[in-house]
DNA sequence: ATACACTCCGTACAGTAGTACGGAGTCAAC
DNA sequence: GTTGACTCCGTACTACTGTACGGAGTGTAT
C-alpha cells in the first residue's frame, strides 16, 4: 500500500502519516521500491487508533504513551485504565472552568441594557476591573 | 512608570507588555528619557481589561476588537453584548463537546475489567477501530 | 519512450500566547 | 565615575498539530 492509499484508508492526508513518523508514531516503513513507504493494514488501525484516541481528548505524546503500552508485554489493563480515569479528570476540569466561564458571561450578558452608549455598558464595565473581580475572576486561568 | 513597574501592576511580565504592543492592544507609550516607555495609569488597566477578557475566554484577536469597540464612538452597547453572547455559545459548544468526550471515557472506563492483560482490554479494544465508533465517535472531531 | 501521477526530502509556515536571549545603551545611587 | 539594575531591540524558541512548497526522483501505462 503506497502513502497516499493509507491516508485514504485512515482518513488523514500523506502529510499527516510522515508527520506522525517523524512524532515515532507509527514505525518507519518498509521501502521495497525506489525509496517509496510500504504500509500494511496494520499501521492503517493504528493510524486509526490515534485518531480514535484524539477524539477522546488525548494529546499525541499521551498517544504515543498508549500505543507504548500497547507493544509493551509487561503492560497491564490497569495501566490503561489509569491513563483513561486521569484524562476523564482532566476533562471534568475544562468543563468545570468552562461552566464557571459560562456563569460570568451570562451574568455579564444579563445586566447589559442591550443598547445605548457604551458609557453605560455593564460588560464594558465588568471587563474593566475594580468591581469587576466578584463576577468575572474565577482563580487560576486555564 | 517604567515598563517593569507597569507590569509589576498589571501582574504580567514585561514581555507580555511588549507583546501586546507589537500585537497592537496597547498604543504605543511615550518614550521622553532614553528611549524608555513611559507608562501611565489607564494602561495599566487596559493590560487588567485583557487579563479579565481572557478569563471569560475571549482570545487576543477578540480583545481587540473589544478594545476597538470601547474607543469607537459609534459603537453601541448592543455590539458588545453581541459579543458576549457568541462567545457564551461558543463556550457551550465546548462544553457540550467535553461532555461527550467525558462520556465516551466513562463508558470505556466502566467497562475496563481493571486489571489483566492487554489482550482483554477493553479499553485498547475500543481504540482499536471496529466496533469501537459506537462508544468512541461523536460527530466531527474539534 | 514519454507523459503523468505519485513520492521523496527538508524546511517553512499556520495560529495562539507568550518566554528567552544577548549585546548594547541608560538611569540612579554611592 | 563606576557599579548594578534596568531597558532597549530583533530574533528565536516554546508547545501543539499539522499543512504547504519546490525540485528531484520513480512507477506505470500507453
Amino acid at each position: 500500500m503506497t502513502i497516499s492509499r493509507a491516508a485514504d484508508e485512515a482518513g488523514v492526508g500523506v502529510e499527516t502519516i510522515r508527520f506522525y513518523e517523524r512524532k515515532g508514531l507509527i514505525e518507519q516503513p518498509l521501502r521495497p521500491s525506489g525509496g517509496y513507504r510500504e504500509y500494511d493494514r496494520e499501521t492503517v488501525e493504528r493510524i486509526r487508533f490515534i485518531q480514535q484516541a484524539q477524539e477522546l481528548g488525548f494529546t499525541l505524546r499521551e498517544i504515543g504513551e498508549l500505543l507504548a503500552l500497547r507493544t509493551d508485554r509487561k503492560a497491564d489493563c490497569a495501566d490503561v485504565r489509569n491513563q483513561a480515569i486521569a484524562k476523564r479528570d482532566e476533562v471534568e476540569c475544562k468543563i468545570a472552568r468552562l461552566e464557571e466561564i459560562r456563569a460570568a458571561l451570562d451574568a455579564v450578558i444579563a445586566t447589559c441594557p442591550g443598547g445605548g452608549s457604551l458609557n453605560s455598558c455593564t460588560i464594558m464595565e465588568a471587563l474593566s476591573d475594580h468591581r469587576a473581580k466578584a463576577a468575572v475572576t474565577t482563580e487560576s486561568p486555564d
